[in-house]
DNA sequence: TTAATTTCTAAACTTCACTTTAGATCAAGG
DNA sequence: CCTTGATCTAAAGTGAAGTTTAGAAATTAA
């Protein structure tokens, strides 16, 4: 099966190489391991080896905070990747399109949005119980309930 | 100068009667109170006493936040309003456009990323010190300064 | 081999935007 | 008047995403 019998050596990374390959603190990356996005092994000595590949991962992780998704978001698309062997582009591809889709989302919503701001500078309204940047739909928080009653404002002036 | 001499009496609103015209917390009133987002004066006893016209900010505030502006930004542009009279919607509908010219470029700039995420979905890189992923200007977050050497993939295969 | 550098863990600290708690005071209804 | 209910302050807690600190052990360079 093995092609090559020399010995292979599987040194592996330091996380201070890491930390300087990706541009990453040395704590972020702790962190991170700790948020099970990364798995590294240990030494005799009991520091962290960690692959070559995970280079990429970490990268694949600030590239997806950079569109600003959590880390526990970035972890669950990351459990997508193949864990027996080291992923391919075509790997990573896939798991990118499942962020482009929800970006496209997340655009379209603050898209509604800016327009719904545009008609309301429009009515210089911004307080109205009718202003339809009350209770809409498409949040673009859509953790947190947000406004109940909203806009109180009787008709008449004040 | 006064036409109605009647007294007039400014009694305010409290702050359950504020939070309950918005929506918010009362202890979300008093957090924003405290940085600087509302100024209610004091009644004989020491309780906050709030204009009519602060349900208004308020809304600002939370619609300002659907939006994804920090407290401190708010409270930056929220002091362009006038200071010696109660807001006009004229007022607001100014204030509104600032904001409306940052979300314009916070769309343009998350539609970048996302194209150029297109592009490296394509090509499967994702870690290439090539993509144009890293070391762009066009930041989804300003703050933080972001990679620094990044993607340090060589050439050779992993 | 010795000294300098890295890495280790655990715990505490940071910022943001709030909420919760505790004990005290104020205001309103019966 | 008395009792709820609302409000007050200050301090501590929350969760996200890390950073900082301290003291010890491992690794590397000279």
């Amino acid at each position: 099966m093995i092609k090559n019998n020399r010995l292979r050596i599987r040194s592996g990374l330091s996380i201070g190489a890491l930390a300087e390959r990706t541009g990453l603190a040395v704590s972020a990356i702790r962190y991170y391991e700790s948020e099970g996005l990364v798995h590294p092994w240990r030494n005799d000595g009991g520091q962290r080896r960690f692959e070559r590949s995970d280079i990429r991962r970490l990268s694949f992780v600030m590239i997806a905070q950079k569109f600003g998704f959590t880390i526990s978001r970035i972890r669950d698309v990351m459990r997508r990747l193949p864990e027996n062997r080291t992923p391919t582009p075509a790997d990573w591809a896939k798991i990118s399109e499942e962020f482009r889709d929800e970006l496209d989302q997340r655009i379209a919503a603050l898209q509604t949005m800016r327009d719904k701001l545009d008609g309301c500078i429009g009515c210089g309204c911004l307080s109205l119980k009718a202003c339809s940047l009350y209770n809409d739909e498409d949040r673009a928080h859509e953790k947190g309930q947000g406004p109940r009653y909203l806009m109180g404002d009787q008709p008449d002036t004040e």
